[in-house]
RNA sequence: GAGCCUAUAGCUCAACGGUAGAGCGCUCGCUUCACACGCGAGAGGUCGAUGGUUCGAAUCCAUCUGGGCUCACCA
């Protein structure tokens, strides 16, 4: 016996050399799996982004991602844990920008070029150091096939998604009102922008009619008033009526400006009557359109007032100019009421920079024909979701889902593949005519020539939405648009575990990306895991100080308890209101497992595995038959035999439902109660009768083996370690036997 | 404004139509030959509130009240 049983269980003795036997046997990749497997399964990690260490979000997320390949593995598939790295455009890009503000730095002082060296070298000293956190997850992954976001690969797969979607008609640019980030300098997605609830005030500002009187409007935002084009009442409002068609002056700026109906405005908010501000605020830019109103452009990119705002005004921020305006308008007299008003106001879901809403030439995808298709697959049950809500959301969010803009003022990311001819193009001596076939903009893998000049095409500077390159993840992972044969082999996916926070920036796209590029659901089933809180039920932050470091976790009890712990606790719930609790119960079994294994082998004077004749899977193991049955001589006999049975039914069913902590919370109550506490008991008196001696051993190793199976999902180093003493001679690791049947 | 989740022992959670269970913690006893990270015994719950369905409800329905989440252009 090569274990070394010396009590209590010591997880650091054994769990880092159990790994290194792991990749060493060369299992994680599934190439290398022992047997004929002609079935797949995969799963692709959800990339953890390049910023930080992993969370006990990651821990979860994966933890689970392993239980279900590793039960695979084991029942004979071929099992592809593909793990990587996502770039994270604008996330990583802020955290680096923060350590040079250290510096007193900003990336404009650096520039473009030697910044992006600095993410790279930020990209390989946190990539590894992921890995290597990952790995102390005991995570069973396919290191070799492990993929950034930005390998060179990948970027080709970005290129031919964009291209394909342009080929399409479904890309375009187009002048629009965006969510612009004054800091990141940079338009984001309204997905990215956090709506926080925060005090304001809500301004009522009396503007002169030209025909005499005053008409009122509410507003939080009055600076933004210096780029009124219009006042806006509801069409049948009794109140107003007469005054549609009218003019109003518009204060300070001293200008006239039409008061116009629009059916969007709603005659219970404030007075209601509203001001039009076309180019800072989303509604009012539709409503400005309808009525082909001017605008008046008061706000630029640094979040600062225009030479447009007038003089006063122009280079102070919005809150400074709001004060000024504020205070102006009471001088006047046009100040009705100041009002307290609680409203959400938006900020960059990286940086807390109150989001400014700016008109700006970006990029867009047409969700349209997307969203349509992707409903009518995912309503036809092509996927399954759990927890099964979770369709229903993923369905209704596609309902209203408005165009992508998927391009980014950044530095670090894909750029589009789109090249400007610049300067313009000047053709050659005699052939100026040929300018108006030179093609300005184009859309290409590589850099276009000009057949009229020696000027030559410039790639643009915007990159790509980080989540348009996750979006192909699934599939660019395996090479797309190549056609290989891991693509071919392991697409589609069979699960995909993820958070509920990037739901719709990622599950969602992903499944239209891979009905668009490869006519397939790029997974089968999708499963958002629980949200891990404190113990309050108030999420996990830094400056609460409540964040719980899974490495911390293991450092202090060991991976498997761990893997206990967050297991347990995954009982199909919203939410987790994380407790230690669990771990300590992890660790306690993990003794008692200890213990009751060298109870078993110690009593067999012979090897284990002769009284069970294991075999390894790919021989007798695939087949299932790895043993031979001993047969019941007494009552207690009869019944551990009974309920391992039904244990190993009942724990199969619940990982195959993605019921992991029922699973675990069976396979505990099996091992500890049933075993433990009867038959190992029992098993006492009945070792010292000759006549039961021997098929009470093969009885106790029968079920310690297939406990060490069933639980090698969830606690994998301990029962691989166990497993060395149990098989003295034949050479397969527990990850590689057969799952019990 | 719309939708969703949740309320059970001190804490974290099971049970989902038929006399309330686990882990952790707590009390008492036990170093009994796998395990004191253990064994044995025990304390601890009007299953958020109200009303309804039912022979019977923590479990189904309605309303309410706490927690929490998500979506939406409310100036």
């Amino acid at each position: 016996m090569k274990v070394d049983f010396s009590k209590p269980y010591d997880p650091n003795k054994v769990e880092k050399n159990i790994y290194k036997k792991w990749e060493k046997s060369g299992y994680f990749n599934p190439d290398k799996l022992p047997g004929k497997r002609p079935k797949s399964f995969t799963v692709m990690m959800a990339p953890p982004n390049i910023t930080g260490h992993i969370h006990v979000g990651h821990a979860l997320e994966n933890i689970l991602s392993d239980i279900v390949i590793r039960k695979r593995r084991m029942q004979g598939y071929k099992a592809l844990f593909l793990p990587g790295k996502d770039h994270a455009g604008i996330a990583a890009q802020y955290v680096v920008e923060r350590e040079l503000r250290k510096e007193n730095k900003t990336r404009f002082d650096l520039g473009k070029e030697k910044f992006l060296e600095k993410m790279w070298q930020w990209m390989k000293e946190n990539g590894d150091a992921i890995d290597q956190e990952l790995k102390l997850l005991g995570l069973s992954c396919d290191w070799t096939r492990g993929r950034f976001t930005m390998d060179d690969e990948y970027q080709e797969a970005v290129k031919a998604a964009f291209e394909h979607y342009y080929k399409k008609g479904w890309i375009y640019q187009g002048k629009r009102i965006i969510n612009w980030c004054s800091r990141c300098q940079t338009s984001i997605s309204d997905l990215e922008v956090e709506h926080v609830e925060e005090k304001g005030s809500l301004w009522f500002i009396k503007y002169p009619l030209e025909a005499g009187g005053f008409i009122t409007v509410a507003t939080t935002r009055p600076e933004t008033m210096l780029g009124d084009a219009a006042v806006a009442v509801h069409p049948s409002d009794p109140r107003y009526k007469n005054l549609v068609g009218e003019k109003a002056r518009l204060p300070i700026k001293d200008r006239t400006i039409p008061i116009i109906a629009d059916k969007e405005i709603d005659q219970k908010f404030g007075t209601g009557a509203v001001k039009i501000t076309p180019l800072h605020d989303p509604l009012d830019f539709e409503i400005a359109l309808r009525h082909k109103l001017l605008s008046y452009e008061v706000i630029n990119q640094q979040g600062r007032m225009t030479k447009e705002a007038g003089s006063i005004c122009m280079g102070l921020k919005t809150l400074e100019c709001r004060k000024k305006v504020v205070e102006a308008l009471r001088e006047a007299g046009l100040l009705e009421k100041e009002e307290e008003y609680i409203h959400r106001i938006g900020r960059c879901e990286r940086c807390q920079t109150i989001i400014e809403p700016l008109v700006s030439l970006q990029w867009f995808l047409s969700m349209r024909e997307l969203a349509k298709k992707t409903r009518q697959v995912v309503r036809g049950e092509k996927i399954t979701f759990i927890p099964p809500q979770r369709k229903k959301i993923f369905l209704e969010w596609l309902r209203q889902v408005k165009d992508w803009n998927i391009s980014r003022q950044l530095w670090w990311g894909h750029r589009l593949p789109v090249w400007k001819h610049d300067p313009v193009c000047i053709p050659k001596r005699g052939r100026e005519k040929d300018i108006e076939k030179c093609i300005d903009m184009v859309v290409s893998k590589t850099e276009p020539a000009c057949k009229h000049c020696d000027a030559r095409y410039k790639q643009i500077p915007d990159v790509l939405d980080t989540w348009f390159s996750s979006a192909l993840w699934p599939f660019a992972t395996l090479e797309w648009p190549q056609k290989t044969k891991d693509l071919k082999t392991f697409y589609p996916t069979d699960m995909i575990s993820s958070a509920r926070e990037i739901f719709f920036l990622w599950i969602v796209r992903m499944v239209f990306s891979g009905l668009e590029f490869t006519k397939k659901s790029p997974f089968k089933t999708s499963y958002t895991h629980a949200t891990v809180l404190d113990q309050k039920g108030r999420k996990m932050s830094k400056s609460l100080g409540n964040v719980v470091d899974p490495i911390v976790m293991i450092e202090k009890y060991g991976t498997d308890a761990l893997r206990f712990g967050l297991t347990w606790q995954t009982m199909g719930t919203q939410d987790i209101h994380w407790s230690e609790e669990a771990l300590v119960a992890g660790k306690k079994f993990l003794n008692k497992m200890w213990n009751a294994a060298r109870f078993v082998l110690e009593r067999n004077e012979s090897p284990p595995e002769a009284l069970l004749a294991l075999r390894s899977l790919g021989e007798a193991g695939a087949r299932g038959d790895y043993f031979k049955k001993p047969h019941p001589k007494t009552k207690e006999d009869r019944k551990i035999l009974e309920s391992l049975k039904k244990t190993k039914k009942e724990v199969t069913r619940h990982i195959d439902h993605y019921q992991f902590g029922h699973a675990l919370h069976k396979l505990y109550d099996f091992f500890w109660h049933d075993f433990c506490d009867q038959y190992l008991e029992s098993s006492k008196k009945q070792l010292g009768d000759p006549a039961l001696k021997t098929r009470t051993q093969e009885i106790l190793v029968l079920v310690l083996t297939d406990c060490l199976r069933l639980l090698h999902p969830f606690l994998p180093h301990i029962t691989e370690n166990i497993w060395e003493a149990v098989r003295a001679s034949s050479k397969d690791l527990l990850m590689v036997e057969s799952w019990p049947k």
